[in-house]
DNA sequence: TCAAACTTTCAATAACTATTGAAAGTTCCA
DNA sequence: TGGAACTTTCAATAGTTATTGAAAGTTTGA
């Protein structure tokens, strides 16, 4: 397979993963670009290799600034500027992980908790949702705690306790 | 707060929560009503508690059953049929863990492996292609290592494994 | 076998999301 | 200060996905 052709396919494949993981497609295949990019790109750039229009490709890389897996950098004597992502795939990953707690895990604790002192009727329904509300909960509070630990960890750490785990 | 109100407020914040886990809004606001539900439900009664139509609530039924998150039952005497939903919370968990690695992580997987031996035609650009290639590729089978054991762990296994961890 | 009770399909359409590109805005320096 | 170089906005529109509901299909039991 030849380098070009590759570097399309990866783009396209990344581009749907990062679909699946909250970005969106134009998003996740700007930042499958300036991952494989050995030098920073500026917007035209990112636009000419993507056929994108220029709005599109503004708006993505707000976003990816937003989520901060993406930086903007100045080159000397350049009047634009130019981005490159972060590099370290373990680092990536932290960020997507707390972007989508604050994003999606934090909302339905909030629900939870509210809805956890509802006042049971004594119906059946009612017990059985209280019981449902309370096993989400607990649930939800647990995953809270492990991303919470795997935001904060170290690399190494991470992987050589996860690698005991899986003994 | 009242029970209806806070029923309500579930099952619309499931569906959110849902729809970022890659299910689609109906579908996960169905099965949070069956999640809340102490007896099966008709696709009728689904059909009324959330105000959808009849082809909308039969799709995602049959969705719902092809994750393998809710199942089929039938009432003796009953000619409909009935639907409830798995109420442990870890086993749904798993399950769409399952499907999601199915989904996403196998095919990103397939492409990382593909694009790994390409050739390498000296340039800078393609030197750095193979390095985050293999970064990447390094990273996903790690992941996917990862989601096997939690698919295949036991739940009290797995939390106290992870709160040694989160100490 | 028939028809009531139920399920499934699918074309039409509504609702939502992404993309474009021209225009407005900003920054910089001669 | 003017205008070139660049960035941002946003209304229009294209594209995608979800939903409807009527019609077709299936199952069951009298």
């Amino acid at each position: 397979m030849k380098y070009t052709e590759a570097k399309e396919e990866l783009i396209q494949a990344w581009g749907n993963l990062g679909y699946s993981w909250g970005l969106n497609k134009t998003m996740a295949q700007i930042h499958a670009l300036l991952m494989v990019s050995p030098k920073a790109l500026s917007a035209e750039e990112i636009m000419q290799e993507l056929s994108i229009s220029r709005g599109n490709a503004n708006m993505n890389i707000r976003a990816l600034l937003d989520w901060g897996i993406i930086a903007r950098i100045s080159v000397a004597g350049e009047r634009k500027e130019f981005f490159k992502s972060e590099k370290n795939v373990w680092a990536l990953a932290r960020q997507v992980a707390k972007e989508r707690r604050k994003r999606e895990l934090e909302p339905i604790l909030k629900v939870l908790k509210e809805v956890n002192d509802v006042q049971t009727d004594g119906s059946e329904e009612s017990k059985e949702f209280k019981k449902v509300v309370k096993e989400l909960k607990n649930f939800a509070e647990k995953s809270d705690g492990l991303l919470e630990t795997f935001i904060r960890s170290e690399e190494s750490w991470f992987w050589n306790t996860v690698l005991k785990m899986m003994k």
